[in-house]
DNA sequence: CGTCTTTGTGACTTAGTAATCACTTACTTT
DNA sequence: AAAGTAAGTGATTACTAAGTCACAAAGACG
Protein backbone atom coordinates (compact mmCIF):
# COMPACT_ATOMS: atom_id res chain seq x y z
CA UNK A 1 0.00 0.00 0.00
CA UNK A 2 1.80 3.31 -1.08
CA UNK A 3 -1.24 4.77 -2.94
CA UNK A 4 -0.94 7.43 0.03
CA UNK A 5 1.05 10.50 -0.82
CA UNK A 6 4.08 11.96 1.28
CA UNK A 7 2.96 14.73 3.43
CA UNK A 8 4.64 16.25 6.64
CA UNK A 9 4.44 14.76 10.09
CA UNK A 10 2.36 17.68 10.99
CA UNK A 11 -0.28 16.93 8.57
CA UNK A 12 -0.97 13.96 9.03
CA UNK A 13 -0.70 14.10 12.70
CA UNK A 14 -4.11 16.12 12.46
CA UNK A 15 -5.29 13.94 9.65
CA UNK A 16 -5.07 11.33 12.36
CA UNK A 17 -6.65 13.01 15.35
CA UNK A 18 -9.52 13.54 13.06
CA UNK A 19 -9.97 9.91 12.38
CA UNK A 20 -9.65 8.77 15.43
CA UNK A 21 -12.30 11.40 16.89
CA UNK A 22 -14.60 9.23 14.23
CA UNK A 23 -13.44 5.72 15.39
CA UNK A 24 -12.90 6.40 19.28
CA UNK A 25 -16.52 7.97 19.41
CA UNK A 26 -17.84 4.76 18.87
CA UNK A 27 -15.77 2.28 20.51
CA UNK A 28 -13.66 4.34 22.95
CA UNK A 29 -10.31 3.88 24.19
CA UNK A 30 -10.19 0.50 24.36
CA UNK A 31 -13.06 -0.66 21.97
CA UNK A 32 -10.94 1.36 19.24
CA UNK A 33 -8.05 -0.99 17.30
CA UNK A 34 -5.30 1.29 16.20
CA UNK A 35 -5.62 -0.24 13.00
CA UNK A 36 -8.97 0.87 12.01
CA UNK A 37 -8.02 4.22 12.81
CA UNK A 38 -4.65 3.83 10.46
CA UNK A 39 -7.06 2.16 8.13
CA UNK A 40 -9.16 5.16 7.79
CA UNK A 41 -5.87 7.34 6.63
CA UNK A 42 -4.93 5.15 4.59
CA UNK A 43 -1.42 4.68 6.33
CA UNK A 44 0.05 2.13 8.40
CA UNK A 45 -0.61 1.48 11.49
CA UNK A 46 2.72 1.39 12.59
CA UNK A 47 3.34 4.51 11.39
CA UNK A 48 0.70 5.72 13.91
CA UNK A 49 3.15 4.39 16.79
CA UNK A 50 5.92 6.05 16.11
CA UNK A 51 3.95 9.79 15.48
CA UNK A 52 2.34 8.89 18.90
CA UNK A 53 4.10 6.78 20.78
CA UNK A 54 1.30 5.28 22.38
CA UNK A 55 -2.82 4.68 22.17
CA UNK A 56 -3.54 6.35 24.88
CA UNK A 57 -0.98 9.37 23.93
CA UNK A 58 -3.64 9.20 20.60
CA UNK A 59 -6.26 9.48 22.78
CA UNK A 60 -5.25 12.44 24.74
CA UNK A 61 -4.36 14.03 21.86
CA UNK A 62 -8.03 13.58 20.62
CA UNK A 63 -9.06 14.56 23.69
CA UNK A 64 -7.49 17.86 23.55
CA UNK A 65 -8.33 18.34 20.24
CA UNK A 66 -12.30 17.57 21.07
CA UNK A 67 -12.46 20.36 23.10
CA UNK A 68 -10.09 22.57 21.44
CA UNK A 69 -12.53 22.28 18.35
CA UNK A 70 -15.77 23.41 21.38
CA UNK A 71 -13.49 26.54 22.72
CA UNK A 72 -13.09 27.60 19.02
CA UNK A 73 -16.86 27.27 18.30
CA UNK A 74 -17.56 29.23 21.25
CA UNK A 75 -15.04 31.97 20.16
CA UNK A 76 -16.14 32.38 16.89
CA UNK A 77 -20.11 32.53 18.95
CA UNK A 78 -18.84 35.48 21.01
CA UNK A 79 -17.30 37.38 18.51
CA UNK A 80 -20.45 37.17 15.96
CA UNK A 81 -22.53 38.03 18.83
CA UNK A 82 -20.78 41.83 18.24
CA UNK A 83 -19.21 44.97 19.97
CA UNK A 84 -22.17 45.79 21.73
CA UNK A 85 -23.95 42.07 22.79
CA UNK A 86 -25.09 41.63 26.64
CA UNK A 87 -23.87 39.00 28.55
CA UNK A 88 -27.29 37.03 27.81
CA UNK A 89 -26.70 37.81 23.87
CA UNK A 90 -22.69 36.05 24.13
CA UNK A 91 -23.95 33.54 26.14
CA UNK A 92 -26.91 32.78 23.96
CA UNK A 93 -24.83 33.06 20.57
CA UNK A 94 -22.63 30.16 22.60
CA UNK A 95 -25.41 28.12 23.14
CA UNK A 96 -26.79 27.87 20.16
CA UNK A 97 -23.08 27.30 18.20
CA UNK A 98 -22.59 24.72 20.76
CA UNK A 99 -26.39 22.71 19.63
CA UNK A 100 -25.42 23.05 15.77
CA UNK A 101 -21.76 21.36 17.07
CA UNK A 102 -23.38 18.57 18.50
CA UNK A 103 -24.77 17.77 15.22
CA UNK A 104 -21.58 16.18 14.85
CA UNK A 105 -22.65 13.19 17.10
CA UNK A 106 -18.43 12.36 16.54
CA UNK A 107 -17.52 15.43 18.63
CA UNK A 108 -20.54 14.60 20.84
CA UNK A 109 -19.73 10.87 21.27
CA UNK A 110 -15.79 11.45 21.92
CA UNK A 111 -16.88 13.72 24.71
CA UNK A 112 -18.31 11.27 26.28
CA UNK A 113 -16.00 9.22 26.10
CA UNK A 114 -13.51 11.48 28.18
CA UNK A 115 -15.60 11.72 30.32
CA UNK A 116 -15.95 8.44 30.49
CA UNK A 117 -11.85 6.96 30.39
CA UNK A 118 -11.89 9.70 33.63
CA UNK A 119 -11.48 6.73 35.57
CA UNK A 120 -8.17 6.38 34.48
CA UNK A 121 -5.94 9.19 35.96
CA UNK A 122 -3.99 10.51 33.73
CA UNK A 123 -6.96 10.76 31.23
CA UNK A 124 -8.64 12.62 34.61
CA UNK A 125 -6.03 15.03 35.07
CA UNK A 126 -6.01 16.01 31.10
CA UNK A 127 -9.96 16.45 30.86
CA UNK A 128 -9.72 18.97 33.92
CA UNK A 129 -7.09 20.86 31.96
CA UNK A 130 -9.17 20.73 29.35
CA UNK A 131 -12.61 21.86 30.96
CA UNK A 132 -10.71 24.87 33.09
CA UNK A 133 -9.70 26.27 29.54
CA UNK A 134 -13.03 26.02 28.29
CA UNK A 135 -14.60 27.14 31.78
CA UNK A 136 -12.31 30.43 31.94
CA UNK A 137 -13.08 31.05 28.28
CA UNK A 138 -16.54 31.03 28.66
CA UNK A 139 -15.94 33.44 31.28
CA UNK A 140 -14.06 35.91 30.13
CA UNK A 141 -16.18 36.01 27.21
CA UNK A 142 -19.10 36.09 28.45
CA UNK A 143 -18.55 38.35 31.58
CA UNK A 144 -21.51 36.94 33.14
CA UNK A 145 -22.13 35.94 36.70
CA UNK A 146 -20.71 32.28 37.88
CA UNK A 147 -24.60 31.14 38.96
CA UNK A 148 -25.20 32.25 35.08
CA UNK A 149 -22.46 30.38 33.93
CA UNK A 150 -22.89 27.38 35.60
CA UNK A 151 -27.01 27.06 34.60
CA UNK A 152 -25.61 27.58 31.19
CA UNK A 153 -23.04 24.65 31.38
CA UNK A 154 -26.27 22.44 33.36
CA UNK A 155 -27.89 22.94 30.17
CA UNK A 156 -25.31 22.38 28.00
CA UNK A 157 -24.57 18.58 29.96
CA UNK A 158 -28.08 18.41 29.62
CA UNK A 159 -28.15 18.63 25.68
CA UNK A 160 -24.92 16.26 25.87
CA UNK A 161 -27.12 13.31 27.00
CA UNK A 162 -29.95 14.21 24.93
CA UNK A 163 -27.43 14.20 21.44
CA UNK A 164 -25.82 11.14 22.91
CA UNK A 165 -29.43 8.73 23.41
CA UNK A 166 -30.37 10.78 20.12
CA UNK A 167 -33.33 11.95 22.12
CA UNK A 168 -34.15 14.23 19.43
CA UNK A 169 -35.63 11.29 17.13
CA UNK A 170 -37.72 9.86 20.18
CA UNK A 171 -41.32 10.89 19.85
CA UNK A 172 -42.75 10.74 22.53
CA UNK A 173 -44.11 12.84 25.97
CA UNK A 174 -41.15 11.72 28.24
CA UNK A 175 -38.87 12.50 25.77
CA UNK A 176 -40.01 15.87 25.24
CA UNK A 177 -39.35 16.46 29.24
CA UNK A 178 -35.76 16.41 28.59
CA UNK A 179 -35.79 18.03 24.62
CA UNK A 180 -38.46 20.26 24.79
CA UNK A 181 -38.43 20.48 20.49
CA UNK A 182 -38.59 16.77 19.37
CA UNK A 183 -37.98 16.08 15.60
CA UNK A 184 -36.31 19.61 15.73
CA UNK A 185 -31.95 20.13 16.16
CA UNK A 186 -31.07 20.74 19.61
CA UNK A 187 -30.64 24.38 19.36
CA UNK A 188 -33.85 25.19 20.24
CA UNK A 189 -33.10 24.20 23.68
CA UNK A 190 -30.18 26.19 24.02
CA UNK A 191 -32.29 29.05 23.35
CA UNK A 192 -34.11 27.94 26.09
CA UNK A 193 -31.89 27.47 28.61
CA UNK A 194 -30.23 31.10 27.56
CA UNK A 195 -33.81 32.30 28.45
CA UNK A 196 -33.42 31.14 32.16
CA UNK A 197 -30.11 31.71 32.29
CA UNK A 198 -30.78 35.67 31.21
CA UNK A 199 -33.46 35.68 34.40
CA UNK A 200 -30.76 34.00 36.93
CA UNK A 201 -28.25 37.22 35.51
CA UNK A 202 -31.12 39.52 35.83
CA UNK A 203 -31.70 38.50 39.46
CA UNK A 204 -27.95 38.49 40.14
CA UNK A 205 -27.59 41.78 38.71
CA UNK A 206 -30.31 43.35 40.71
CA UNK A 207 -28.36 42.89 44.01
CA UNK B 1 -10.79 -23.30 42.76
CA UNK B 2 -13.84 -24.65 45.16
CA UNK B 3 -13.93 -22.51 48.26
CA UNK B 4 -16.59 -21.20 46.90
CA UNK B 5 -20.06 -21.85 48.29
CA UNK B 6 -23.19 -22.86 45.74
CA UNK B 7 -25.62 -20.07 46.41
CA UNK B 8 -28.59 -19.84 43.95
CA UNK B 9 -28.45 -19.07 39.92
CA UNK B 10 -30.35 -15.52 41.37
CA UNK B 11 -27.86 -14.83 43.74
CA UNK B 12 -25.05 -15.51 41.45
CA UNK B 13 -26.14 -13.09 39.01
CA UNK B 14 -26.57 -10.57 41.89
CA UNK B 15 -22.99 -10.99 43.39
CA UNK B 16 -21.76 -10.97 39.68
CA UNK B 17 -23.78 -7.50 38.28
CA UNK B 18 -22.37 -5.92 41.98
CA UNK B 19 -18.66 -6.46 40.90
CA UNK B 20 -19.45 -5.91 36.98
CA UNK B 21 -20.33 -2.41 38.04
CA UNK B 22 -17.01 -2.15 39.71
CA UNK B 23 -15.62 -2.91 37.13
CA UNK B 24 -17.16 -1.63 33.85
CA UNK B 25 -17.09 1.71 36.03
CA UNK B 26 -13.71 2.16 35.25
CA UNK B 27 -12.70 0.06 31.69
CA UNK B 28 -16.18 -0.05 30.51
CA UNK B 29 -17.42 -2.38 28.11
CA UNK B 30 -14.55 -3.24 26.04
CA UNK B 31 -12.05 -1.90 28.86
CA UNK B 32 -13.13 -4.52 31.00
CA UNK B 33 -12.25 -8.34 30.80
CA UNK B 34 -14.72 -10.65 32.00
CA UNK B 35 -11.82 -12.48 33.91
CA UNK B 36 -11.51 -9.30 36.37
CA UNK B 37 -14.80 -9.44 37.30
CA UNK B 38 -15.31 -13.38 37.76
CA UNK B 39 -12.59 -13.25 39.98
CA UNK B 40 -14.30 -10.39 42.04
CA UNK B 41 -17.21 -12.91 42.71
CA UNK B 42 -14.46 -15.88 43.23
CA UNK B 43 -16.46 -17.58 40.51
CA UNK B 44 -15.28 -19.27 37.35
CA UNK B 45 -15.01 -17.18 34.16
CA UNK B 46 -17.35 -19.74 31.76
CA UNK B 47 -19.99 -19.41 34.69
CA UNK B 48 -20.57 -15.50 33.76
CA UNK B 49 -20.98 -16.67 29.85
CA UNK B 50 -23.56 -19.20 31.26
CA UNK B 51 -25.44 -16.90 33.08
CA UNK B 52 -25.54 -13.93 31.04
CA UNK B 53 -24.44 -15.52 27.32
CA UNK B 54 -22.22 -12.61 26.41
CA UNK B 55 -19.98 -9.87 27.83
CA UNK B 56 -22.81 -7.11 26.05
CA UNK B 57 -25.59 -8.77 27.80
CA UNK B 58 -23.96 -8.43 31.37
CA UNK B 59 -22.83 -4.91 30.48
CA UNK B 60 -26.30 -4.51 29.60
CA UNK B 61 -27.67 -5.89 32.62
CA UNK B 62 -25.47 -4.14 34.66
CA UNK B 63 -26.50 -0.55 33.13
CA UNK B 64 -29.92 -1.76 33.80
CA UNK B 65 -29.25 -1.88 37.51
CA UNK B 66 -27.28 1.03 37.82
CA UNK B 67 -30.58 2.66 36.36
CA UNK B 68 -32.51 0.55 38.60
CA UNK B 69 -30.59 1.70 41.97
CA UNK B 70 -30.70 5.28 40.86
CA UNK B 71 -34.81 4.81 40.92
CA UNK B 72 -34.84 3.29 43.88
CA UNK B 73 -33.03 6.04 45.52
CA UNK B 74 -35.44 8.36 44.69
CA UNK B 75 -38.11 6.83 45.76
CA UNK B 76 -37.05 6.13 48.94
CA UNK B 77 -36.07 10.34 49.04
CA UNK B 78 -39.59 10.73 47.94
CA UNK B 79 -40.88 8.82 50.32
CA UNK B 80 -39.12 10.43 53.24
CA UNK B 81 -40.17 14.14 52.00
CA UNK B 82 -43.49 13.20 53.57
CA UNK B 83 -47.19 13.20 52.90
CA UNK B 84 -47.72 17.16 52.89
CA UNK B 85 -44.27 17.73 50.97
CA UNK B 86 -44.31 20.05 48.06
CA UNK B 87 -43.18 19.86 44.64
CA UNK B 88 -40.18 21.53 45.42
CA UNK B 89 -39.70 19.63 48.39
CA UNK B 90 -39.87 16.34 46.61
CA UNK B 91 -37.54 17.40 43.99
CA UNK B 92 -35.05 18.77 46.89
CA UNK B 93 -35.33 15.92 48.67
CA UNK B 94 -34.65 13.96 45.45
CA UNK B 95 -31.62 16.08 44.25
CA UNK B 96 -29.79 15.33 47.79
CA UNK B 97 -30.35 11.81 47.98
CA UNK B 98 -28.90 11.87 43.88
CA UNK B 99 -25.84 13.64 45.25
CA UNK B 100 -25.85 11.44 48.15
CA UNK B 101 -25.41 8.85 45.80
CA UNK B 102 -22.79 9.97 43.28
CA UNK B 103 -20.18 9.11 46.08
CA UNK B 104 -20.17 5.89 44.99
CA UNK B 105 -17.85 6.46 42.14
CA UNK B 106 -18.46 3.01 40.73
CA UNK B 107 -22.01 4.03 39.95
CA UNK B 108 -21.81 7.63 38.54
CA UNK B 109 -18.98 6.28 36.19
CA UNK B 110 -20.90 3.16 35.10
CA UNK B 111 -23.76 6.08 34.42
CA UNK B 112 -21.06 7.60 32.55
CA UNK B 113 -20.03 4.32 30.56
CA UNK B 114 -23.60 3.66 30.12
CA UNK B 115 -23.69 7.09 28.32
CA UNK B 116 -20.71 6.45 25.98
CA UNK B 117 -21.92 3.18 24.82
CA UNK B 118 -24.31 4.70 22.77
CA UNK B 119 -22.35 4.13 19.81
CA UNK B 120 -24.06 0.76 20.23
CA UNK B 121 -27.55 0.63 18.59
CA UNK B 122 -28.86 -2.12 21.17
CA UNK B 123 -27.17 -0.17 23.92
CA UNK B 124 -28.44 3.13 23.04
CA UNK B 125 -32.07 1.16 23.22
CA UNK B 126 -31.37 0.00 26.54
CA UNK B 127 -30.59 3.77 27.80
CA UNK B 128 -33.65 5.36 26.27
CA UNK B 129 -35.33 2.98 28.15
CA UNK B 130 -33.83 3.03 31.52
CA UNK B 131 -33.74 7.18 31.20
CA UNK B 132 -38.06 6.56 30.04
CA UNK B 133 -38.30 4.65 33.55
CA UNK B 134 -35.93 7.15 35.32
CA UNK B 135 -37.68 10.66 34.24
CA UNK B 136 -40.91 8.90 34.34
CA UNK B 137 -40.97 8.54 37.80
CA UNK B 138 -39.34 11.79 38.43
CA UNK B 139 -42.16 13.05 36.82
CA UNK B 140 -44.73 11.41 38.68
CA UNK B 141 -43.60 11.25 42.37
CA UNK B 142 -42.84 15.23 42.36
CA UNK B 143 -45.46 16.10 40.53
CA UNK B 144 -43.65 19.36 38.94
CA UNK B 145 -43.51 20.87 35.81
CA UNK B 146 -42.17 19.92 32.85
CA UNK B 147 -39.83 22.77 32.78
CA UNK B 148 -39.18 22.69 36.66
CA UNK B 149 -38.14 18.46 36.06
CA UNK B 150 -35.79 19.84 33.17
CA UNK B 151 -33.87 21.83 35.19
CA UNK B 152 -33.36 19.92 37.93
CA UNK B 153 -32.16 16.89 35.37
CA UNK B 154 -29.61 19.53 34.28
CA UNK B 155 -28.51 20.38 37.15
CA UNK B 156 -27.94 16.42 38.10
CA UNK B 157 -26.02 15.72 34.65
CA UNK B 158 -23.70 18.69 35.52
CA UNK B 159 -23.25 17.10 38.98
CA UNK B 160 -22.35 14.18 36.47
CA UNK B 161 -19.66 15.46 35.29
CA UNK B 162 -18.18 17.53 38.47
CA UNK B 163 -18.45 13.76 40.07
CA UNK B 164 -16.43 12.05 37.11
CA UNK B 165 -14.10 14.59 37.27
CA UNK B 166 -13.36 14.49 41.13
CA UNK B 167 -13.92 18.52 40.81
CA UNK B 168 -14.50 18.65 44.60
CA UNK B 169 -11.14 18.03 45.10
CA UNK B 170 -9.78 20.68 42.96
CA UNK B 171 -9.28 23.92 45.00
CA UNK B 172 -9.64 26.25 42.10
CA UNK B 173 -11.55 29.09 40.91
CA UNK B 174 -12.89 27.92 37.87
CA UNK B 175 -13.85 24.55 39.61
CA UNK B 176 -15.90 26.09 41.73
CA UNK B 177 -17.78 27.61 39.05
CA UNK B 178 -19.19 24.34 37.84
CA UNK B 179 -19.32 23.02 41.48
CA UNK B 180 -19.92 26.22 44.53
CA UNK B 181 -19.09 24.31 47.35
CA UNK B 182 -15.31 23.18 46.82
CA UNK B 183 -14.13 20.72 49.19
CA UNK B 184 -17.56 19.22 50.54
CA UNK B 185 -19.85 16.85 48.89
CA UNK B 186 -21.99 17.77 45.85
CA UNK B 187 -25.17 18.02 48.07
CA UNK B 188 -24.80 21.75 48.10
CA UNK B 189 -25.07 21.60 44.72
CA UNK B 190 -28.08 19.53 44.72
CA UNK B 191 -29.93 21.97 47.21
CA UNK B 192 -28.83 24.89 45.42
CA UNK B 193 -30.05 23.40 42.12
CA UNK B 194 -33.48 22.77 43.40
CA UNK B 195 -33.49 26.33 44.74
CA UNK B 196 -33.51 27.44 41.11
CA UNK B 197 -36.02 25.14 40.46
CA UNK B 198 -38.35 25.95 42.82
CA UNK B 199 -38.18 29.93 41.53
CA UNK B 200 -38.71 28.44 37.74
CA UNK B 201 -41.77 26.66 38.84
CA UNK B 202 -43.21 28.97 41.66
CA UNK B 203 -43.00 31.35 37.74
CA UNK B 204 -44.60 28.59 35.99
CA UNK B 205 -47.75 28.16 38.64
CA UNK B 206 -48.30 32.17 38.66
CA UNK B 207 -49.26 31.69 34.87
C1' DC C 1 -27.72 -44.77 49.72
C1' DG C 2 -28.49 -43.95 45.02
C1' DT C 3 -29.99 -40.96 41.51
C1' DC C 4 -31.41 -36.54 39.72
C1' DT C 5 -30.93 -31.62 39.31
C1' DT C 6 -28.33 -27.60 39.59
C1' DT C 7 -24.20 -25.17 40.38
C1' DG C 8 -19.93 -24.85 38.85
C1' DT C 9 -14.96 -25.73 36.56
C1' DG C 10 -10.37 -27.02 33.77
C1' DA C 11 -8.55 -26.93 29.61
C1' DC C 12 -8.85 -25.35 25.17
C1' DT C 13 -9.77 -22.75 20.73
C1' DT C 14 -9.78 -18.80 18.12
C1' DA C 15 -9.04 -14.35 17.07
C1' DG C 16 -7.59 -9.97 17.66
C1' DT C 17 -4.28 -6.33 18.83
C1' DA C 18 -0.60 -3.15 21.09
C1' DA C 19 3.93 -2.49 20.28
C1' DT C 20 8.66 -3.21 17.93
C1' DC C 21 12.26 -3.43 14.44
C1' DA C 22 14.64 -3.73 10.57
C1' DC C 23 14.03 -1.98 6.38
C1' DT C 24 12.42 0.96 2.11
C1' DT C 25 11.09 4.60 -0.65
C1' DA C 26 10.50 9.41 -1.73
C1' DC C 27 12.07 13.96 -1.54
C1' DT C 28 15.84 17.70 -0.78
C1' DT C 29 20.21 19.75 -0.97
C1' DT C 30 24.65 20.68 -2.63
C1' DA D 1 24.35 12.41 -9.15
C1' DA D 2 25.65 11.45 -4.61
C1' DA D 3 24.56 11.87 0.02
C1' DG D 4 21.45 12.90 3.48
C1' DT D 5 16.96 13.23 5.64
C1' DA D 6 12.24 12.52 6.54
C1' DA D 7 8.00 9.75 5.67
C1' DG D 8 6.42 5.40 5.72
C1' DT D 9 5.88 -0.06 5.74
C1' DG D 10 6.09 -5.58 6.11
C1' DA D 11 6.63 -8.95 9.09
C1' DT D 12 6.61 -10.48 13.54
C1' DT D 13 6.21 -10.87 18.59
C1' DA D 14 4.03 -11.57 22.74
C1' DC D 15 -0.01 -11.37 24.83
C1' DT D 16 -4.87 -10.85 26.00
C1' DA D 17 -9.48 -12.06 26.12
C1' DA D 18 -14.22 -13.86 24.36
C1' DG D 19 -16.49 -17.83 23.98
C1' DT D 20 -16.97 -23.33 24.05
C1' DC D 21 -17.31 -28.03 25.86
C1' DA D 22 -16.96 -31.93 28.24
C1' DC D 23 -16.89 -32.97 32.76
C1' DA D 24 -17.11 -32.59 38.24
C1' DA D 25 -19.04 -31.96 42.56
C1' DA D 26 -22.52 -30.37 45.68
C1' DG D 27 -27.13 -30.57 47.50
C1' DA D 28 -32.13 -32.37 47.24
C1' DC D 29 -35.23 -36.12 47.61
C1' DG D 30 -37.28 -40.54 47.94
Amino acid sequence: MKATTRISKEERRREIIEAATREFAVGGLHGTPVDAIAKQVGVSQPYLFQLFGTKKDLFIATVHRTFERTVAVFRTAAADAGEDASQADILMSMGVAYGNLLDDRSLLRMQMQAYAACGDEEIRDVVRDEMLRLVSFVQSASGAPEAAIREWLAYGMLMNVVAVMDLTKVDADWARIMCPVNGTEIVAMAIDAVGKAERTQAKAQKK
